[in-house]
Order: structure tokens, then C-alpha cells, then sequence
DNA sequence: ACCTGAACACCGTTCAAGT
DNA sequence: ACCTGAACACCGTTCAAGT
């Protein structure tokens, strides 16, 4: 039954040996990036999941595809969480949930504010298009709150990008100011809303 | 005259080759660090200074040594700059203008906002004094303002800093975001006065 | 197809040896 | 006192050689 002479091209399973690689490299990144942060050795990742460097490199060429691969479930997550925030609160509620338990993913690593926030000026990055959908999901919520008149006309998605990337950098960097990240965060949002 | 035989310890003046040697460090490393940003090579310091590597150890024991020799004067007038604009605009003013001008010194070179950040939890960084006497000049003008109820009181100088930061570092990261940095500093600044 | 690890060109930091 | 540069222990990235 399998073998048809003409089957469509379905893509080739991986051989096994290099799916069991794969997993064991992503496992290995897991702990070292929760440990280290985004720029945790490569040489100690492929050390850790007992494989030779350039398997590293062959399952992903950059570092960028390494952190999308342990990111991306996380994020197509947080995604899925703005289309039911806009379902069942209020704009203005949605739109800050949303944002607040976006600046939480966005550290989830040492590093990784300042990784998501390059990625601006970086196409080529493999996380590009997780933070691009991040933005549409978080311009839909804004969207809503604007046509609501409890956010600012002129602010942009991107905007609110930078803004959640930058609060989620302040505790990344000063670990001191932990304390203070949802006071700032409310400061920050409140900047948001029209004046009288 | 000079050779009093019991002077007061006068601090020695030091070798004319070892004060020639750290003015080209100096000077090597305000080319590289414009350049290349805070994390510039010391190698390549050392390099253009035409000096071995010990010697810009021993002038500069750490990076942050280095980088507070680069940025003293330039910081040091920030701070005179809080008091004349204390004495002569009126306190909202005053804030919000000293607040634009740290960003701006503190987007002086690439990562700067990341390394002036990350004193907060390291005491021993020669950085940490002067990143104190910012928070001090700006606690005044902040006291001063919500003395007069335009910024919330539950605004600290820490927050402040915190936030200045943040904003130089959302250009820093992200050049694409310059021409949206004021409209986002006006963002942040409106979410520090009182709601009505 | 996939894996390995040596090779290359870099780092930051230390320290024995020089003047 | 001060300077030098080799030495050490790391990086990221590439690629010839293997199975």
C-alpha cells in the first residue's frame, strides 16, 4: 500500500539517527539557554547533547534557529491567547493581558528581549516571523482599543513591540527591579491611554 | 625650591611614558567604542593604542574602568545640566528635558544602555558611581515636580532611570525605531503625571 | 544523508620576563 | 614603575574526511 509508483512528494521522514539528534540538541539548548540565556555556548549545547559541532550547525545554522525551535510552541501560544482574550474581555483588558503576558515570554530567557528586539532590523532571522505574528496579534488587540477610544490613535503596533520588549529588558538587565516590572508596566500602559 | 624634605605626600606625578600610553589608549578606545560600541575588542584597543595588552590592563583594569574614563566629562555636565535647568525652568520642564538629554547621553555608544543598566546589580563597576549621581540629579528634579503634583508620587528615581534607559535602548537595538524615539519618550512621560 | 572533530581566526585575562 | 607579549582557556564557524 505504501509505494505508490507515483505518490506526490511527501516530504522524506528524517532518518532516525538525525531526528534522535535533533531532539537531544534541543534538549541540551533547553537547559543551557534557561541556565545561561540566549547566548549560551553553542560548544557547550552540542557538548550536552553528546554531538559533534557541525551537527549543530546542520540541524540549525544559526543560533537564531536553534531559539526559534525552543520558542516557537510558546509564542504560537501567546498567539492563540490574543484571539481569546479579544473573545471574551473587553478591549482595553484584552489588550493589557495580552501585552503583560507577552512581556512574561519575552523573558523567559536572559537575552532574549534584546534578540526579539533585533530581529526589527533583521529579516533574515529565523525569528523574524514569530515576532511579526507577534505584532499582528498584538495590533489586532490594539486595534480594537482604538476603536474603542481607550488607546491613543497614534500609537502603532510596533510601538507597543518596542515598549513590551523594553519592560521585559528592564528586569532582564536589573534583576533588582523585578519588583518593580508590573508598576512600570502600568505606568508604561497608562501613557497609552487618550487624555481628557 | 621643589624637594621639601618633609612635604606633605603629594599624589606622584606619574611617568611621562605611562601617562603617554594611557592617553592613546584612551583615544584608541573612544574611536572603537564610537565605532563598534561598548563591547569592542581590548585587543583592538591595545592594537591602535600601539601598547601591549598588560599595559591597557594595568591603566584600565576592567572594561568598565575604560568606559567610565570615556564617559566622565560627558556625564559630569549632565549632571551640572540638572541644576541650571532647575534654576531656570519651571519644574516639568526641567524633568522632562534633563530625562531627553540622559537618553540621548546614554545612547552614546552601542550597549551603552545595557551596561549603564546592569550597574545596578554590580556595585564594583566603576560605572556604578556614576550611574548613582544620575539617579541622585534626576531624583531632584523628580522631587521637585511632584512637589508641584505633576508627576505621580509613586514615581522614584529608580523607575526613572529605569525607564531612560529603556527608551535609548529601543533605538540602540533597534535603529529602524529612531524616528519614533521622541513620540515614545512623550508616550512614557505622559504615564508618570497624575491622572486626573 | 548525515556525522565528526580538527582547523582557523578570533576573544578576555594573567603573568613571567624584561627595562 | 612600568611595559611586553606569550600562554591559557575559551569562543563561533567552516569543511575535509569519514560512515
Amino acid at each position: 500500500m505504501p509505494r505508490e509508483p507515483h505518490a506526490p512528494a511527501e516530504p522524506r521522514a528524517p532518518r532516525a539517527d538525525a531526528q534522535r539528534n535533533r531532539d537531544h540538541l534541543l534538549a541540551a539548548a533547553a537547559t543551557l539557554v534557561t541556565e545561561q540565556g540566549t547566548q549560551a555556548s553553542l560548544r557547550d549545547v552540542a557538548r550536552r547533547a553528546g554531538v559533534g559541532l557541525g551537527t549543530l550547525y546542520r540541524h540549525f545554522p544559526t543560533r537564531e534557529d536553534l531559539l526559534e525551535a525552543l520558542l516557537g510552541r510558546r509564542f504560537e501560544h501567546l498567539a492563540a491567547r490574543a484571539d481569546t482574550l479579544a473573545a471574551t474581555e473587553p478591549a482595553e483588558r484584552a489588550l493589557t493581558d495580552w501585552l503583560h503576558e507577552f512581556t512574561l515570554d519575552a523573558g523567559a530567557y536572559h537575552g532574549l528581549p534584546a534578540t526579539l528586539m533585533a530581529t526589527l532590523s533583521d529579516p533574515e532571522s529565523a525569528l523574524h516571523a514569530l515576532c511579526l505574528r507577534m505584532r499582528q496579534a498584538g495590533g489586532r488587540l490594539l486595534a480594537a482599543a482604538q476603536q474603542e477610544g481607550v488607546i491613543r490613535p497614534d500609537v502603532t503596533a510596533l510601538d507597543l513591540f518596542a515598549l513590551a520588549n523594553a519592560l521585559s529588558w528592564i528586569t532582564d538587565q536589573a534583576p533588582t527591579l523585578a519588583e518593580r516590572r508590573d508598576h512600570l508596566f502600568r505606568l508604561v500602559l497608562d501613557g497609552l491611554r487618550p487624555r481628557p
